[in-house]
DNA sequence: GCAAGACAAAATCTCGAGATTTTATACAAA
DNA sequence: TTTGTATAAAATCTCGAGATTTTGTCTTGC
């Protein structure tokens, strides 16, 4: 069942995203809900059904569907209403293969072109990855390690002057973390993801450019192999 | 489980199918009018005037403008309407960098794993190209060879089966479009496009991975470096 | 028994008006 | 002159109901 702006307050406080508009606060709580697997993949999503649960009327419910659908997480079907857009592993792997590719890219040139300040947002991301990391023992689900894990990606690749290069990444980076919170839920990582920070933080404090494009690749390629490896039965829902 | 692709990365519903919905349609031909450069960037998109020449209703045309700000060619900012996306040389350069690696990356993997049909679709594209640039005379804004182009470059990396990245792709090639067309209107180009062209074809037929891949990052950026040249004031014009 | 067609029910799509917020103008005080 | 405030105007944002399309069910005919 869909919920809340608690939850989401919960998990990211910035005050910058406060909505100011009903369509801006049902559209991330939309999308909230969407990659927290609440609202499941496949489901239909009637206006007439959701304007109750969300409070708002149906015009205003169509409008955040249809930002959704830039997100591709929502998918306009003409005349035959949104439902949550389906998961497939040949779905998750091109996303993982796109990101791979693009980020590899950004953190190759931010290695190159990144400057003092670069660097120190970067450190501090990480530190705090750490830290975060240190404290959660693998739990799984872990909202405020995910929130440090986006940061850390984001550092990495904001010494990289590419406005186009980051709003593709953040949409590739939305989509992973949905396969990941559905396929997941129940499947300890059997890896070391810190070990693979640290490295990846220490070839770009180096400047290694070639060795920390592959560490990227290969550290975004590893958690679909886990997820193919577990097999996790990645299924519709039917609609309610 | 669903591993039917569906049509989820579709930016758009294909020009031929004439769209069933009024928001739809208005989504269409407000994205025309803007990469047409007939709605200049930076003017304010007011939905009571709009709604006249558009003929529909405030809600819908909102629908309209939160779809193509999926498509970075709207802006919305919150409670104070909707704007045309403004056009910058620092966002044509990003744009035209972003699109060189993506589109190089994509033709490289195209050369690796193209089947039969891909060369078969490619070929026939190619000639239509050349067909309508012997044909053109270097008319600026010829509508048919621009779509041409645009379904040459889609053949090329139809042989890389990765929807993420075509969808992308679409996105950047739009953008291209129209600084092409607001920058160049008066500008005729000085360099040999169809040669490019050719000489892409060749390197595509001949599976040559590397050539294909430097010839297309030059071509892309070839646009930037015209436009660059003929520093063509790129305003914004006011609201109405 | 199976296919085709018609009616009914449900859902989507669209609209015009009202509520809320922003912007512009006028006026007074320092 | 400049600053601040209050009022008015304009634009945006939101709603609930009606129109259009799709979906499900039943009947009819072969």
């Amino acid at each position: 069942m869909p919920t809340t702006r608690e939850r989401r307050l919960d998990v990211a406080p910035s005050p910058e995203t406060a909505p100011r508009t009903l369509v801006q606060d049902v559209y991330q709580r939309l999308r909230s809900d969407i990659i927290y697997g609440e609202l499941k993949p496949g489901k239909r999503l009637r206006a007439e059904h959701l304007k109750g649960l969300y409070n708002v009327s149906g015009a205003t419910m169509r409008e955040a569907l249809a930002l959704l659908v830039a997100d591709a997480l929502v998918i306009s079907r003409e005349q035959r209403g949104f439902i949550v857009a389906p998961v497939s592993i040949a779905d998750f792997t091109d996303i993982t293969e796109t990101r791979a590719t693009l980020e590899a890219h950004a953190v190759r040139m931010a290695v190159r072109q990144g400057d003092d300040e670069w660097e120190v947002n970067l450190s501090g991301a990480f530190h705090r990855l750490s830290l975060a990391e240190e404290r959660r023992a693998y739990r799984q689900n872990d909202d405020y390690w995910e929130e440090c894990n986006k940061k850390f990606h984001e550092a990495l690749v904001a010494g990289f002057d590419s406005p186009w290069t980051r709003y593709f990444l953040t949409i590739l980076y939305r989509q992973s973390e949905r396969y990941r919170r559905i396929a997941l839920n129940n499947a300890p990582p059997e890896r070391d993801v810190h070990a693979e920070h640290v490295a990846i933080f220490e070839a770009a404090m180096a400047r290694d450019e070639v060795t920390v494009g592959a560490l990227i690749e290969q550290h975004i390629r590893a958690t679909l192999d886990v997820i193919l490896s577990v097999e996790t039965a990645v299924v519709s829902s039917n609609d309610s």
